[in-house]
DNA sequence: GTTCGGCCTTGCCACCATCGTAAGGTCAAG
DNA sequence: CTTGACCTTACGATGGTGGCAAGGCCGAAC
């Protein structure tokens, strides 16, 4: 019932592009919803709220493997354990860093793998860094660039614009 | 049969979702191309290899509106005129600076304006800096604070790692 | 027991900008 | 006439999210 108790059996079910993480894991029986609620489960719209990730994004990540199937009441709505709420608060955070799916999935693996040296976490980390430290690099070149431009041009009534004439050719770079 | 003969008749058919900037002109007759060279025009790809901007993209900006459709020679060939040449790599420029395909055409729009109003291409770009500032602001505040994660990880082979624990739960942010 | 509002389900489309690929037509040189 | 480079259109994928539609399920009020 809980997920990583049942995670760990199966093979890859006709792999998602992601490497499925935490994906594989049988097919459970399907579950009454009433005990569910009872034993502190959630249906997606409450583990949304208490994740902070949409209804919507959570069957994403499942759909494309990020997130192993939720087990389905009779009536097959999908029910969220305590633990899935981790891993869904989990995601939310690294997404809150700016992490991709993919570096996520990654991550995932790794969370639930207690024999990880915690170098290849360290290094993804940084390897994220650094591709934010490059886009920083080339906002901030762009940004300078514009306000040079924009910091010539009067801003008036007239059409005299040193912005349309750089774009329109080098010379008054 | 061919697309193109019946393209031919229609009005501004269907207006994209951009303000069609400077795409308004009238369906010029096929062309040859042999004498389109003699007279300095472009075929797709001599054009993308002066613009910068891939063939594959200039015929995106056409099928989108942020560009005129392009003159056709008999054999259907697009073909560009030394201003064409011009319109791209303002578009270039633009993109460049990171402006997105909407600004561009309302730059278009203003360049081509002779009567435009400088401030308003100002305003325009000033905003865009704005929405760089706010992004340059975001990324520097998930940097900072991965950063810091990173710092206070060793990196060894050991599974401690302050990174996955921040991820899962709150209390040691 | 029916009805109603709110939630759930799936599925598809849109956004933005770009790249990839496939299947076919055209050009120019050999 | 063939070859290879170029052109044409058309479709799909990428990433991450939002929107909408059509239909099923739940629980509570009537």
């Amino acid at each position: 019932m809980f997920a990583h108790e049942i995670r760990s059996q199966i093979q890859p079910k006709a792999a998602p592009i992601m490497n499925q993480a935490t994906s594989r894991r049988r097919k459970a029986p399907p579950i009454d919803l009433a005990e569910a609620r009872r034993s502190g489960h959630y249906n997606i719209g409450q583990a949304a709220k208490v994740s902070g990730i949409s209804a919507k994004m959570i069957r994403h990540y499942e759909s494309i493997g990020l997130l192993p199937e939720a087990p389905r009441t009779f009536a097959n709505y999908r029910v969220y354990s305590q633990d899935a709420i981790h891993v869904l608060q989990f995601i939310k955070r690294a997404r809150h860093l700016g992490f991709s799916l993919k570096d996520i999935a990654v991550l995932l693996d790794l969370w639930n793998d207690q024999t990880r040296a915690s170098g290849e976490v360290k290094a993804l980390a940084k390897a994220h860094i650094d591709e934010m430290d490059q886009r920083i690099r080339e906002l901030q070149t762009m940004r300078k660039t514009l306000h040079h431009l924009v910091q010539n041009c009067k801003g008036d009534d007239r059409p005299d614009c040193p912005i349309l004439e750089n774009f329109s050719s080098v010379e008054s770079t």
